[in-house]
RNA sequence: GGAGGGGUUCCCGAGCGGUCAAAGGGGGCAGACUGUAAAUCUGUUGGCUCAGCCUUCGAAGGUUCGAAUCCUUCCCCCUCCA
């Protein structure tokens, strides 16, 4: 069993906030199990390596034996979180949350520990609260307070729009720590705001505040942006391992520090010791080869670790084809094709104006073999590889 | 309710009757290079039956030989006043 100050290292690490330590450590000491809560959107159930920031330290939360709660937002899901898009989204049926949620459990418990975690929806709640309480929960809070939220004070400096239900959102955040009774909420740096909220809501309520423990934000691929699905910029785990591995390849050799530091589970002073070996002149790219390993192997098992970096070296540093690649027939109905339109049926391209374009360019290849004449035809029964750029291949049959 | 400003291609942002598929930047994609799908450099970036044609500049109408640019109505956003 860990000591106290050991727990403390633990949660501590790689967090960005913890409010406030010294009710952790009382609460700690009590020795019962903290009521762990954190929330999710119900409409994204693809979960990224910027999901799994916060997931893993509800991991580590549960391995010192605490309670997770975790949070499907299907009501707060209507209202959207603040963004900058003022309209709220149409409420998803039953159905379609059961299903999201059947898909989050799918992959969350990749990595939580299934006994210690509670699946909960706040719409059990809120749907309950009356339009009356709902205003006594909005009567909590002054616009003033509202705007000291960031998001709301950038937007309304910069004469963005700020639509008043997006008001609600915090509040009901806040309303669920109250509806169960959490000892304990997560979230990312930029959650803070409804964080906190939380725990005067609880307060207000008659509650012992929650202690708040915040996650730092995962940089997307693009280094600038926050990881996530709709800017394109993510890695899901449930991607293929060679499209995991390859991603976190082409992760630059600065930000790849910043996902070693928050995503591998490797001791601080391994990642010490990688950080000395760069900076003495070794190549980044063998710790990223490493680095990457280790989270496919997470998601996918030690052989499709294996798999991907062998199919990446083939490809990547020999100019080779990889192992396996997609199968597609393209109908030509009797005639032959010409090459930009092969490619547009088999989903290489997304135009016959691109696929010309990159022919152009030099990107298209055939049989592995470049192709410069834009109006090569394939004729059917004809099998053949075609390469778009160094990563999209197909093998095509024209039918 | 009143006064003013604004809605442009993936994003930001120029254009303000023809030379506009629309500057510039970002992002994306491709090529070169490379120890990496790093970095850097170069090209490219609406669609199509591709040296030609078609559709785009909040929406719908109109003026004109010709409109992103002018007019009308409508929708949406912001600011100030009430």
């Amino acid at each position: 069993m860990a000591t106290l100050e050991e727990k403390l290292q633990i949660i501590r690490r790689g967090s960005d906030e913890l409010l406030v330590e010294a009710e952790l450590t009382e609460r700690l000491r009590s020795g019962e199990p903290l009521r762990v809560k954190a929330g999710f959107d119900p409409t994204a159930p693809d979960l990224h390596l910027g999901h799994t920031v916060l997931i893993n330290k509800l991991r580590q939360l549960q391995e010192l034996g605490n309670h997770v709660l975790f949070l499907i937002g299907d009501f707060t899901g209507m209202i959207g979180d603040p963004t900058g898009k003022n309209a709220t989204r149409p409420p998803l049926t039953r159905e379609e949350v059961a299903l999201n949620a059947r898909s989050y459990t799918d992959q969350v418990f990749k990595i939580l520990d299934r006994d210690r975690t509670e699946v909960v929806f706040n719409s059990t709640w809120m749907d309950r609260l009356g339009a009356a309480d709902m205003v006594k929960l909005a009567a909590t809070h002054t616009v003033a307070r509202m705007l000291e939220r960031d998001d709301f004070s950038k937007r309304y400096t910069n004469n963005q729009p700020i639509a008043i239900h997006e008001f609600l959102y915090p509040l009901v955040q806040g309303y669920d720590s109250v509806a169960l009774r959490a000892d304990m909420e997560l979230g990312g740096t930029d959650q803070k705001f409804n964080l906190l909220m939380g725990r005067e809501l609880q307060k207000h309520y008659g509650q012992k505040p929650q202690v708040i423990l915040t996650m730092p934000l995962l940089e997307g691929l693009d280094g600038v942006n926050k990881m996530s699905k709709s800017l394109g910029n993510y890695v899901g785990i449930n991607e293929d391992p060679n499209e995991i591995f390859g991603k976190l390849m082409s992760v630059s050799d600065q930000l790849m520090w910043r996902y070693i530091d928050l995503l591998s589970f490797a001791s601080l002073a391994t990642i010490r010791g990688w950080k000395q070996q760069v900076a003495e002149g070794g190549n980044p790219r063998d710790i990223k080869v490493a680095f990457a390993q280790e989270i496919v192997e997470r998601f996918h098992g030690r052989d499709a670790a294996q798999a991907a970096l062998a199919d990446f070296e083939a490809r990547f540093r020999q100019g080779g084809t990889p192992a396996n690649m997609p199968e597609v027939n393209v109908p030509a109905a009797g005639v032959a094709l010409i090459i930009p339109h092969v490619l547009k049926q088999a989903g290489l391209v997304a135009s016959t104006s691109e696929g010309l374009r990159l022919i152009a360019q030099g990107g298209v290849k055939l049989n592995g073999e470049k192709v410069s004449d834009k109006s090569l035809k394939l004729a059917p029964g004809e099998q053949v590889v075609l390469q778009v750029g160094k990563r999209k291949f197909a093998r095509v049959t024209i039918t």
